[in-house]
DNA sequence: CGGTAAGCGAGACGGTACGTCGCGTCTTAAG
DNA sequence: CTTAAGACGCGACGTACCGTCTCGCTTACCG
């Protein structure tokens, strides 16, 4: 890691520039989304020359990519008491990244992003979906431990089929009822029987 | 009740050339993808001007949209005698449709869209999604008379739980195993206490 | 079926369109230019198909020509009494036709056209300059026999002489003083001497 | 004084691409001439990029016309010893700048700009004619000098009336006899009596 | 402490694709 | 057989970005 750190000769990279770059991209990202967005407007905005984001990103791709990574919040694992208020609670938290129009930006590039290329698409799951799986796991494991699930409960999946109804509501918005209410009444369906004492919607 | 169809003045457009439109674009969608697509190679492979691309459509995601529209199934009714069976043929021909390169740009370009423009989101499921919802319904009647599924069984529900794994399957493929077999595994988990007799995985 | 027939079979021309057609080619060409109209353009303004312009001409250039040719002015010999007297007359009148912005363009016109296609050029003048040279000899012999000019003036090169003039007073506008006195002045000091009894500017 | 020449930050514009911009304007200007030059080709023969272009003109015909500027001859003022002889040498060197299809082409941008941009027109006149119009006071006064002319002999008027014949027999070229030929002809007619012991047609 | 090497804002560069417009031709139905 | 309407193939237009390449300057560090 220290690999040359600090005796590249020259000037240093500015960190200013680093921030003012992402701020920018974010910015026009939210204002007017990711195809309409260009390089020269990126540079602009941030008060930087092209080249000094070159330097950083071979590509458009690779700079957002970065942007949105530089967004994502702290991995957070909720603890309310009982399985289902923390899953609402992870509910809650989805719906606030994903219902806005950044978030909606940003799920979309990240989606065809990822159907057009797998790289990115294995690249995201590790860093990003596979921590939120493991984390999930400990939100199961205590629900077991409450006995409020069975004990054979498969957390990989159970994880993957909260993951895919939340995405599914993402891309295709129930038009009766709200993404949050939709995204629990199709878990409740889906998960009751595997509650020993069913389960009680807190909607 | 006719649309005004023919009693338009002047030259009507010409129906080979909407037909050439769209194989060409469909055509280079798979040879060289969305984003490397140009119009004037549309209108040269098709023997067009491009004016009359332009008349047609607005922009080259009008067209797209359109080219992906002419491109899809007819709707099709498995009827394989069991649920499962017929689940499995519900998969498979995702599976066709979905796993090859023009498969991944079609749902690429329609979740992105979908994720941009609301409007198309709804157009979308009203045209596309909404029939094959209904259609599953039958399948699913189907079940319960034969008593494979216990009575209160909600299709809907079902149906874009389905859907859902589908989506999320396409976008981050298991790395493990195939991407049917995958998604056969989820709905194994999710419905196999829904089945009066337990059910048994045909992978 | 055997019925031979005995006019022209079919619709004949309408004389209306092609009224309609020379009017809105000379309105387009004074309110836009010979560059910015088009004949789609024209077509719209007359009324009229495109097909019924190209029936009649086979090019914007041809339809220019005629449209130009059917604005031409009857040849008229001024006769006032005196050869200065005549010459006013047609400096006044070549001004008129010259000075408003159809006439500047239809010298534009005229000339750009010539210069470019010397059929053009050689048409031109047979059919418009000619017989106004012709015509100036005829005034230019009354003031030979009034005594106003020499025996041996040369009719035909105190014509080109008088249109040359007046072509390059088009071209290059004299900014101190009116075109018609630039050209009297002009046309002085090159005829003063040629004149017995001298000549008395009339400006 | 110095007109902030080297202040402007950023990479500068290249000479080369002036220089070859211009260049392969002539030359596409003499092989096809005007109307079917595309700028494209212009910018595929130069070499550069059509925004190269277009960052420097902001319309084909603004292009062209600094490519004939550029063109333009140095102003040389004759001295043949004979009043005659220098206008002999004029109209050489204005015949051979003149009869050429590059020649024709220029003139005809020139009028037919000129006729329809009276700045065009202004700024020709004082950056090309008015100089020689100054010129040509030098070679009157010699030949005032050695008493081949009157002494009130107008310079002006009679640069103006040489001028004048040369674009009308360019515009309408006599066919009976050479331009130049006629150009003498016509000259001779109107300054022969200005002559104190007349004058002797070199033709 | 002065040289050297990289980074910097600015902006020009060769390209590619865009969506528009005009040309002159062709195809309808109506007359 | 012409007409009005309008679609057609073609090709140039001028614009917008792409990712690269100079410019003339900082800004560090290293000898």
């Amino acid at each position: 890691m220290s690999e040359s750190a600090k005796k590249r000769p020259g000037r240093p990279r500015s960190i200013e520039s680093d921030r003012a770059i992402l701020q920018a991209t974010i910015d026009l990202l939210i204002e007017v989304g990711f195809t309409h967005m260009s390089i020269d407007a990126i540079a602009a905005r941030a008060g930087v020359g092209k080249s000094t984001i070159y330097r950083r990103y071979s590509s458009k791709e690779e700079l957002i990519a970065d942007a949105i990574e530089s967004l994502r919040e702290e991995l957070v694992i909720p603890d309310t008491g009982s399985f289902w208020g923390d899953i609402d609670s992870l509910i809650e938290s989805a719906a606030q990244l994903t219902l806005n129009p950044l978030g909606k930006q940003t799920v979309a590039m990240i989606i065809s992003t990822a159907l057009t290329n797998p790289q990115f698409a294995q690249m995201y799951w590790r860093k990003y979906l596979q921590p939120r799986r493991q984390a999930f796991a400990i939100v199961l494991e205590r629900g077991k431990q409450r006995g409020e699930l069975q004990a054979d409960a498969n957390s990989d999946l159970f994880f993957d089929t909260i993951s895919s109804i939340m995405l599914y509501a993402s891309v295709f918005p129930p038009n009766a009822e709200s993404w949050g209410t939709y995204v629990r009444r199709v878990l409740d369906f889906l998960f009751r029987d595997k509650m020993p004492n069913g389960l009680t919607n807190s909607g």
